[in-house]
RNA sequence: GCCCUGGUGGUGGAACUGGUAGACACGCAGGACUUAAAAUCCUGUUCGCCGCAACGCGAGUGCGGGUUCGAUUCCCGCCUGGGGCACCA
């Protein structure tokens, strides 16, 4: 009897459906566990073998918490709106909805190929209405709330507005802009419009403006993604900014407890570093800064943010944002056409690009402001390295200790005033808070780190500046001018958004016609007239609006009353094991603990964190190979022979390719017969391809399809292969080779209770010390391996557990059947097939799992490697219970250690119990 | 540019808390079985040096320093691959 793993595979997964094995009750006795996977966007390409990577280790953990006893929900779901099928739909004129389903469909077949333990009863799309329609609802609560800094929490907007009535805004600081304020007489004697404005201006989702990638060409906002270069993917038209009405979530109000809620969950430091780091909280002062312009307005003044108030008396320039309003009013007529072509130039650039911008570039405005301390007149520049929507957006560059404020001065020749003495060296900026301060007037000889605190207290007495804390992170932007997202539950009417009664969700998303964009570059719902006779928004929400509060729908994803019931999630609670990837580390995994906190302050669920704890996968790369082709002709130059020779490199299929040799005969049927007049210039008989590692993607032909590996090798092999490449959390390229090998171990598994000719070779003798030191050994390090999340060590447990099994023809299932328990989450596949074969009683998925015994590894002694200087010289075999004093005696009699001390008196003995003997000479 | 992260044999990786670097695999080389192939099994495999050989010696975890009896592990500086940077998901 061979080891038939398709028959086998096939067989198991038909019995598990059939028998409902992986469905999930929401009420149980047993403890419960909530394993979630980042679920996947299902895109036209289908699954590669980088998804699975994540996937397979929560499922690997499920089952093995099941084992262990515990209730445990592992749900699978899409993330089905994006730009990807709107952008098929535009192409192709195919509905999102269809392609993305047929997208859903493969994704699924492939996923059950590899014998998941998803409860597919629970089951979600963020496409479909009965999701949706609690997206939205979720989007009314953050509409209809604001952010009560007393009480340091959301409260409905109701609360606001009875303030707002006793007492106007005075308990309340308008979040947007604190010059807003008035009493309970003014609020009541605004009109509606008045108050609604007033009012969107503490909303937790609330309408502003914003600026986007407009392409006039296209007539339409473009994604990062689709600009390249300053230009459009699509065509390469030229992009720039323009502003346009926008939602907003107000994160910034949960800037403080997104920050100290890292503290009560376990994500990697590297990932609570990054968001901390966006958040970017920092302590400084807003200064105000007159303008010494007597041709301007003398009251203006320009309000800078920063840090570092001590160095106040080193500034010697200012610098705006090109998109800082004070720059009408204060530019000279000298300066007005250099400032404009400053500005036409830094339109067209992003963010990114303003940032990493190595060439030093700006312009000056002509306009001087006054320092406040000592009435130095300052000039005040433009330049693209500040950015608007940090802080004031306007900074006091203080060259001597800001690195691209030092390089600015150099390259404009402004002055330098040195304010830190020696500590300055004249060639670079110097950062430091440990220097005394000169030139500094009343600040002279004090420590800058001391020197901050005085220049605060100063600033707020003499009212020119106030402490201010500041945050990098920006509320974040919630609408887009696209199709294939939810519809905004909200009608405008003269100016004012009025959100629709809970009663009328879900909104439908329309069928349209053409998935252009509308007139003024609005979403496509805008060209529906039925849509904008009812005058609804015509934007649509964003891919991480349905992203952000799944994890709650799976606990409950048919409940029609509401998202999901309260005793429910009071029973599922936190995820207690989320697994992803970390590109999500300030996008997903931002959005969705607000969300959380959100609906924790509104009584919806009882926690405000949603994941307990995070595991990040890594990233699996493409392997690319490439062809080179002779410029002009059809012939192809194995890589060795290159040389100079004109060539273009194309890439080619790494199906075709085993290792580096090119299958010359299947590149000729390649494409249709795209090369079938190809000729080769081989070395050693081979093509020869070259190799890069690159993103996995379909356009540069470097994927893998999991389905052929399944095919040829099994999902038991092609599960415990992927887990076997490395640290789950350690990106890597692809390499199929070396999948033989445990391909093997399973098939040398397999032999320890069935023989090809002989049949059955299991049997039920008892089990020898040896085999069972074997057994517990791995139940010791499998477990331990698993609880880490160490995979591949627990593989690599398994084949060496497997080896001296066989080396000792231990074949008994005293000691087989409890190992076929601890494979079970690996290669579930053949240990239920080996489990039922060697006639164990019920199903292996609940399985006793097995208990390790100390009393079958103990050991009475030790090789203990010994060292002269901290070279190992020897071994030598000694009790694990001899004291020091013994161990020396031992150590010191040896003839090869007294060889090497050369006779030479023991300076220090080193002995660690249990590990090594180190003898310094 | 800024933030995060990785770099160990021919290859993927192991070494969990500073304690024998290279487990387990792949590949390669040699051998057994076979008419042959597949499958399976056995032996060797970090590099260099001496030697018939067991063994022995030296070097070695991206590079250069440091701390320590002892460093892949800790510290400082540098080189380099990957991810993110706010409308891809």
């Amino acid at each position: 009897m061979e080891y038939n793993f398709s028959a086998i595979e096939k067989k198991w997964q038909a019995a598990w459906k059939a028998s409902d094995a992986y469905k999930v009750s929401n009420e149980s006795s047993k403890p419960k566990y909530f394993v979630l996977d980042m679920f996947p966007y299902p895109s036209g390409a289908g699954l590669h073998v980088g998804h699975p990577l994540g996937y397979i280790a929560s499922d690997i953990f499920s089952r093995y918490k099941r084992l262990k006893g515990f209730n445990v929900l592992h749900p699978m779901g899409y993330d089905a709106f994006g730009l990807p099928a709107e952008q098929y739909a535009i192409e192709h004129g195919v509905h999102p909805a269809v392609s993305t389903h047929k997208n859903i469909d493969t994704f699924r077949a492939q996923l059950d190929n590899i014998g998941f333990s998803y409860d597919w009863s629970r089951e979600i799309r963020t496409c479909d209405a009965t999701y949706y329609k609690w997206t939205q609802w979720i989007f009314l609560q953050l509409f209809n709330s604001f952010y009560n800094k007393q009480k340091n929490k959301a409260e409905p907007i109701l609360h606001l507005i009875n303030a707002f009535e006793k007492n106007g805004n005075a308990e309340h600081e308008c979040p947007s802009d604190a010059s807003i304020q008035f009493t309970a007489a003014q609020w009541q004697a605004y009109s509606n419009q008045e108050q609604q404005q007033i009012l969107m201006q503490y909303r937790l989702a609330f309408c502003g403006h914003g600026e986007v990638n407009w392409c006039e060409a296209l007539g339409t906002v473009l994604a990062n993604d689709e600009v390249v270069n300053g230009v459009s993917e699509r065509g390469g038209h030229p992009v720039v900014k323009k502003k346009l009405r926008q939602w907003y979530l107000r994160i910034t109000a949960y800037a403080d407890r997104l920050l100290s809620g890292l503290d009560t969950i376990e994500f990697s430091e590297a990932m609570k570093e990054m968001q901390s780091n966006w958040i970017g909280k920092s302590y400084g002062a807003e200064i105000d800064f007159k303008i010494a312009s007597a041709a301007l307005d003398t009251d203006a003044t320009l309000t800078v943010y920063t840090t570092r108030p001590d160095t106040i008396f080193g500034v010697d320039f200012m610098v705006v944002a090109p998109e800082h309003d004070i720059i009408t009013a204060i530019t000279t007529k000298e300066q007005q056409i250099a400032v404009d072509n400053y500005i036409a130039y830094v339109k067209s650039r992003s963010d990114r690009e303003r940032q990493a911008e190595k060439k030093i570039s700006g312009c000056f405005t002509g306009a001087f402001a006054v320092n406040p301390f000592n009435g130095k007149q300052i000039p005040i520049w433009i330049s693209e390295y500040v950015l608007a929507g940090y802080g004031t957006g306007a900074i006091m560059a203080v060259p001597c200790g800001d690195e691209r404020d030092h390089k600015f001065a150099q390259h404009f020749n402004i002055p330098i005033t040195n304010i830190i003495g020696d500590a300055y060296s004249g060639n670079e900026a110097n950062s430091t808070k440990d220097a005394p301060l000169f030139n500094s007037d009343f600040l002279n000889g004090i420590m800058m780190r001391d020197a901050i605190e005085i220049a605060l207290a100063k600033l707020e007495e003499r009212g020119i500046g106030k402490r201010k804390v500041n945050y990098k992170m920006r509320d974040a932007a919630f609408s887009r001018q696209r199709y294939w997202g939810e519809p905004f539950p909200v009608q405008w009417k003269n100016g004012v958004a009025i959100a629709l009664d809970e009663t009328e969700l879900p909104l439908l998303l329309p069928a349209v016609d053409s998935y252009s964009p509308g007139p003024e570059g609005e979403g496509p719902l805008a060209n529906i007239p039925a849509w904008v006779e009812k005058e609804l928004e015509t934007n649509t929400m964003p891919g991480y609006a349905g992203s952000s509060w799944y994890f709650l729908r799976y606990m409950d994803p048919h409940n029609s009353d509401v998202f999901c019931d309260r005793k429910v999630s009071d029973y599922w609670n936190q995820v207690d094991l989320y697994i992803g990837g970390t590109e999500h580390a300030v996008g997903h995994l931002l959005y969705s603990r607000m969300w959380t906190k959100v609906l924790f302050d509104l009584g919806h669920i009882g926690f405000d964190e949603p994941f307990r704890k995070l595991l990040n996968q890594g990233m699996i790369q493409g392997s690319s190979r490439f062809v080179y082709r002779k410029k002009g002709t059809q012939v192809f130059v194995s890589a060795g022979l290159l040389g100079d020779t004109e060539v273009d490199k194309l890439h080619v299929d790494v199906n075709m390719v085993d290792g580096v040799e090119l299958d010359t005969e299947a590149f000729k049927k390649w494409r249709n017969n795209e090369y079938a007049n190809a000729s080769f210039e081989l070395e050693n008989g081979k093509y020869i391809c070259g190799v890069e590692v690159e993103k996995m993607s379909k356009s540069k032909f470097n994927t893998v399809n999991p389905d052929i590996l399944v095919e040829k090798y099994g999902a038991d092999t092609f599960r415990m292969y992927e887990m076997f490449l490395g640290p789950v959390d350690q990106s890597k390229p692809w390499d199929t080779k070396g999948i033989e090998g445990v391909h093997r171990f399973i098939k040398k598994l397999w032999r320890l209770f069935f023989d090809e000719e002989k049949g059955a070779v299991y049997n039920a003798a008892p089990a020898s010390p040896a085999a069972l030191k074997i057994l517990h050994r791995t139940i010791k390090k499998i477990e331990e391996d698993t609880e880490r999340f160490s995979f591949n060590t627990a593989v690599s447990a398994f084949m060496i557990c497997v080896n001296d099994l066989a080396d000792i023809k231990c074949q008994t299932t005293e000691v087989l059947s409890p190992l076929l328990v601890l494979l079970t989450p690996y290669a579930p596949h053949v240990a239920a097939e080996l489990w039922t074969a060697t006639g164990n009683k019920g199903s292996i998925l609940d399985a006793p799992y097995p208990v390790f015994d100390a009393k079958h590894v103990t050991e009475s002694s030790k090789e203990y490697p010994v060292s002269i200087n901290g070279k190992v010289r020897t071994n030598i075999s000694i009790a694990l219970d001899a004291s020091e004093e013994e161990v020396t005696a031992i150590v010191l009699a040896d003839t090869l250690i007294q060889k090497w001390m050369e006779g030479k008196p023991v300076k220090k003995f080193i002995f660690v119990k249990g590990r090594m003997i180190n003898v310094v000479v």
